[in-house]
This record gives C-alpha cells, sequence and structure tokens, in this order.
DNA sequence: TGTACATCAGTGAACGCGCGTTCACTGATGTAC
DNA sequence: TGTACATCAGTGAACGCGCGTTCACTGATGTAC
C-alpha cells in the first residue's frame, strides 16, 4: 500500500471486507481486513472511529447492492411477475453473499445504514401496486417476511433438496401472490 | 457446585446456557457458561468434547421447546386458524429467545439436531392438511419462510411500528393462507 | 465386614493465540508568507 | 521562488484481555474379593 492515493484506503477496505465475506470467512476482525487490504493494524482507524462503524459500513454497502438488484429485477418484468423477480433476486443475493447478508440484518436497531430504507421501498412500493388497498400493509408485511424468510433458510441449509430451489421458491412466491391480489 | 450431583452437571449448563441467552448474552464462551454455572472452566469437558458439542445441544433443546410450542399451539385451534396460531407461537418463540433462535438457525448443516425435524413436522402437517394436494409442496415452504421471515426480522428489529405487531403478523398471516387455500 | 483398587467428576494453573485499541513515531504532501 | 510549518495517512511496538484447550491433580464414590 503507497500512501500516495489520497483516502483511497476507506473504499479499499469496505471492499476487501466485502470480497472476504464472498469468500466465505465468516467472522471478520478489524485486523484480518487490514492484513487482507495489505496495511498495517492501525491504518483503519484514520477512516473508521472503530471496528463497528467499518461493519457499519460494509452492511450499508450491502444494503445499497440489494436495493439496487430488487430495482433491476422489479424493471425486469412487469406486474406480478415483477414482484416474483424481485423475491427470486432477494434469495439469489442472500445465496450469492451469506456472510454479508447476515451481517446486515444482524446489526439492525441502532446502526444508521440508509440504504436499508431504500431496498424496503422498491419491494413495498411493487407490493402495493398489487395488493387492494386496504390489505396493502399485510400484504408488505407477509411478502417482505416470505422473501426473507425463504433468503435466510436458504443460506441456513434447512433445504436438503437436491439443488433445484428456484422452482420451489417460485412457486411458493406465487402462492403468497394469489392471496395476495384475490379479495 | 458439590461433585454429588451425579452427571448432573450436563443439564446444568445447558439450563445455564439458555439462561444466559434469555438474559441477553449474546456471544456465549465456555468459559463464561462454566463461570455462570458456578464451576470451573474444565468441567464442561467431562460431558462435552468441545465448545461445538455443548452449543449444539444448546440448540437441539431449542428445537425441542420449538416444537412443543407449535404443537401447542396447533392444538389451541383448527383448521385455519390452528395454522395462524403456530405463525404466532413462532414468532413469540424467536421474540422471547432471540439469542438462542439465532443460535438454533445459525448452526444448520453439518449439526445433528433431531429436534429440528421434529418442529418443522408439525408446521408442514398442518399446512398439508389445509392445503390442495398439488400445491403442497410450494405451500409448506411459503408458510415455512413466511413464519420464519417474521420470526427473524421482529429479532433483528426491522419493525419500526408502535408495538402492536402480533395484529400485523396475524393479518399476514391469514392473507397468505388465502392464497394457500384458494385453488 | 473390611480393605484395596478403579472410576468418575471435578479443580486450578498454564499454554498460545488473536483480538481491539493505545501510543509515539515517520515521512510525504499542502500552504502561508 | 524558497522556506517554515501544519496536516495527513500511514507504521510498528506494546497493552491487557478473554478465549479454547492441555495437563496433572484430587478426592469422593462404587466394586471385587
Amino acid at each position: 500500500m503507497t500512501t500516495s492515493r489520497r483516502g483511497g484506503l476507506r473504499d479499499v477496505l469496505l471492499a476487501t471486507a466485502a470480497r472476504m465475506m464472498e469468500e466465505g470467512e465468516v467472522e471478520l476482525s478489524l485486523r484480518s481486513i487490514a492484513r487482507a487490504a495489505g496495511v498495517s493494524a492501525m491504518a483503519p482507524y484514520r477512516h473508521f472511529s472503530d471496528k463497528e462503524s467499518l461493519l457499519t459500513a460494509v452492511a450499508d454497502n450491502g444494503f445499497a447492492m440489494l436495493h439496487d438488484r430488487l430495482a433491476r429485477a422489479d424493471r425486469a418484468a412487469v406486474g406480478r411477475e415483477a414482484l416474483v423477480e424481485q423475491g427470486m433476486a432477494y434469495v439469489a443475493f442472500a445465496a450469492a453473499n451469506p456472510a454479508l447478508f447476515r451481517l446486515m440484518f444482524g446489526r439492525s436497531r441502532e446502526c444508521e445504514m440508509p440504504a436499508s430504507g431504500a431496498a424496503y421501498g422498491v419491494l413495498a412500493n411493487r407490493v402495493a401496486a398489487l395488493a387492494p388497498e386496504e390489505r396493502r400493509g399485510a400484504a408488505i408485511l407477509a411478502c417482505w417476511a416470505t422473501v426473507h424468510g425463504l433468503a435466510t433458510l436458504s443460506i441456513d441449509g434447512r433445504f436438503q433438496g437436491p439443488g433445484n430451489d428456484d422452482d420451489a421458491n417460485r412457486a411458493a412466491l406465487n402462492l403468497l401472490i394469489d392471496g395476495l391480489v384475490v379479495r
């Protein structure tokens, strides 16, 4: 690491942490992230006040990625199919980044993560456009819970099926949407 | 800890670990459990080969508790109401034991936890009794995912509502069941 | 019944480790006059 | 333009800590003869 990149280390650290998680690292330590970034153990303190705030930034980045995937998926289809695609994208994101996904949802309350609300909004808007007004609230909650549940169960390995989970997930989402649009 | 209770320490350790989690302890160490049980750091090794196997036993106990709650809830109502009650019991269990719940679902794959399958069975049976045969698989997955998602989102604090979540959860479950029984 | 011995469930000191964080520092870059 | 100084982004040694686990042990309980 040369010292010439002014302030670039911040982004390098976030990217390194994300990569480590992608590669299966579960418990990230400040030191291990710095090590992987090729930098001294103290260097991160130039950019983050402590370990917590670094991990919170990583999580917020994750929510931005999730938001992007959901928005893309929503654009790729129309009507209820757009909602199904969002659900599939949500599960795919979790499956591709299990450790990051767990980090994101494990540090919810006290931490400020603006991108989290944006991701939620994309899903909620699509559901709101599909559900009759009087059950809008329940519909949003049910959809959010279902896709999150599918994602969580999937990365925790609770589906012992032979692997073609996509079809099963799609069928489950469609079943949910049946109850959502029917009045 | 007197040495007179023959083999009793095993259960004491499991109960102590469960209690610590109930009291908000998040990361249990072997030493902290032993300490809380009033026993030397080495004593647990008389009953568990290592930390992992102790925690796995704690998780399995948790699944037995969850199974019990689901079975009770199922008996407390009939038809689709029994399924709603199971869902509410599932969420209530997670809310009352967040750390334990996370532990249970965080060590899924490689570990042997027989009680896990039993809990799943109670929910699956009820769904199977309600759903038409051709969508049984999708229905079970959708329900399992939804109640699990509601529980997970709830303990991760993603509902910022004023607290009366029970009604919202109930409405979401009912909406799901609408899609489940309608053909 | 008494005695010798094995087993069993615990103790307590010690190990090596990685962690988050502190501290004082270094040397390059930017700025005022 | 040159010089003095401030700032900034990094280093590297050191701290104290709790951890999982090892080792050798102790003393009570159970068992065979």
